[in-house]
DNA sequence: CATGAATGAGTCTTCATTCAT
DNA sequence: TATGAATGAAGACTCATTCAT
């Protein structure tokens, strides 16, 4: 059934992950597409069978990674209702997968800010899904009356991501890990969470 | 008097400046050596008398850049004795500073998260500068008996600047500015003086 | 059955071959890769798959000729046993290919001196081969009893050589061919002989 | 009288005495005109007060040389009338100077070979008149009768000097000096000698 | 005469992309 | 589909030469 074509799919799925780890390690820049293929085991030309040009690599890695995000994000806040645990969830969440995916972790950081062209639209929708998961715990909140109302929630999602997203960019900039994923979520979230409760 | 070399420091000068405007527009790696002449009004070679390369055209970019907001935002705290209010003003004069050299912030966001060789380093003391002006307005708090002793400093300053950061991003990145510097600055210092007081 | 990459020994073939050509006409620094390329009727890019950069065609323009000389020459001294008539036909064979190569004749003339970095190292060898063809006929004859004892071959060798090459540097640089081959490695080879007989 | 413009003269010889160490160190084309300059310590606008180009530079090197050798050479032999004297004084003179001006023999060696446009022609005059010196001593022993008649002078002076200039070569790129200028002057001169004589 | 900052034409080399097999 | 040799456009950088001072 999946299997008609399942060469095929490997082929797509090895040559994001290649890309990924060649991105990760050299950036979009610097990076070659023979190098990709080489990682993924596939000729050059074979990389144009499944991505329009090299452009378009970044953008399926982007995509595939951050539904990722997103979805195992979602699964996670699921299995809880209190919007106070939501917020130390969310962040411990972020900031694991972060050190778990330091690939990732690299390219985001750098490729999310990429002004050009294309990543502007590509990016900015699933960029917003996964920061608006945030924004909704928030509202969440001020609708059970436990966080403030003149919380912001446009101003405050940003906050509360870019505060996480510094700090996965200490790590991935630093290599150093001074911080656990345990304290600096706790750290984070307890700021965040006194900042918007009644 | 200050006339006998102000051509040379001119030019250089006009470099940079130019450097700015390009890198800003286009990022660094899809800028042209070529449209940075033509926009400081210089021959290409010129430059070449002014920088080693196109990685030292960014590098004096960014350092003349990181300067100026590290002198301008200590001028500005040097003002006020009170640690709450030094959180206030950071914030305000951060996302000030940002709106009014669009530019700057531009290219900012891309180049100091570009994992490329050079940069690591050369980034990494100036912005750690910046950043760290923070961490010593919430060690004043914490001596002065306002700020809860258990704040890392370490994680503090990464989250403030995060989110600092990423209102800053949002700006840049959607061009719109639905939230206004007064008030992005308020909620978000709002938020993290909550969170550091005892 | 030598079709299976003759298609790749072409265009490796050709390049060199047009290269000295080009080399032969302009000299190597007045030579462009792309007249080589063009010279060749290959890409400008397709050079680079098959040498690693411009001096690198030198060196193998350079190694395809010389190893072409050795070998013809060691060939036709095989087929006499008298040093005395070795030497004859040492001095005709020299003379006699370089007006058969003339291009090869005007790249050496020139190339072989430069005093460049990578040349001054892959010139000797080759070079030293060469030339020790005619030591080793000096030794052979020393060693029958026909020439002198007191003879140096090690300045011996090169005062023939160099007698010979200033003859094909005559050639090359005016053009004209006033003295034939024949006429010219007879009166070389006859001084010699009689210089270094007993 | 001639210090009415010494210090141009000056100025002119030590741009070219610079410009023969400069060549000599790194061949004509590796050269940079500013750093003959700097070598002659004058500015780089002035080199092109006293030359049309770079090229000229080389031309008025070549020239001042080669006027050098060949008056030297030419004082050297006055003082004796047998031609087999002579030819052990040239071949002597000739490694001499050789020794002694490495620097030039170091660019003669590369640059009288140029098979560059304007070189062809400059050089040829100078260095046939230099060569002719031999020619000379050949046609003077066949008058007198000491020298085969046989012995086309034409290629006799090509092969002597290319023997000694071989020999030159040698020194010039092994930097070894194996051979001391008597040996090697003396072994070419007796081959050659008893080559000529009847 | 002397300077040296400025110029900009010129070239090697890279690398995303194509296409014949 | 898959290959990888071939392409050629594009760009950083150099350096001989000029010219305003």
């Amino acid at each position: 059934m999946k299997n008609n074509h399942s060469k095929s799919e490997d082929k797509h799925q090895r040559i994001i992950k290649a890309a990924l780890k060649v991105f990760a390690k050299k950036g979009f820049y610097n990076s070659r597409v023979s190098e990709i293929a080489k990682e993924a085991e596939v000729a050059d030309g074979t990389i144009y069978l499944y991505f329009k040009n090299k452009d378009d690599i970044l953008i399926s890695v982007f995509e595939t990674e951050m539904m990722k995000m997103i979805s195992n994000m979602k699964k996670e806040l699921s299995k809880c209702h209190d919007p106070v645990e939501k917020i130390r969830i969310f962040a411990f969440q972020h900031l694991n997968m972060i050190t778990e995916n330091q690939e990732w972790a690299e390219v985001a950081q750098v490729e999310l800010r990429q002004s050009s062209k294309f990543m502007r639209e590509y990016v900015k929708d699933h960029y917003t899904d996964y920061i608006n998961i945030f924004a909704y715990i928030i509202r969440e909140g001020q609708e059970k009356g436990i966080f403030k109302e003149g919380i912001n929630t446009g101003i405050a999602k940003r906050a509360f991501f870019g505060a996480l997203d510094e700090m996965g960019r200490y790590w991935v900039l630093s290599r150093s890990k001074r911080y656990s994923v345990e304290e600096s979520s706790e750290q984070i979230s307890d700021m965040f969470i006194e900042g918007v409760m009644k």
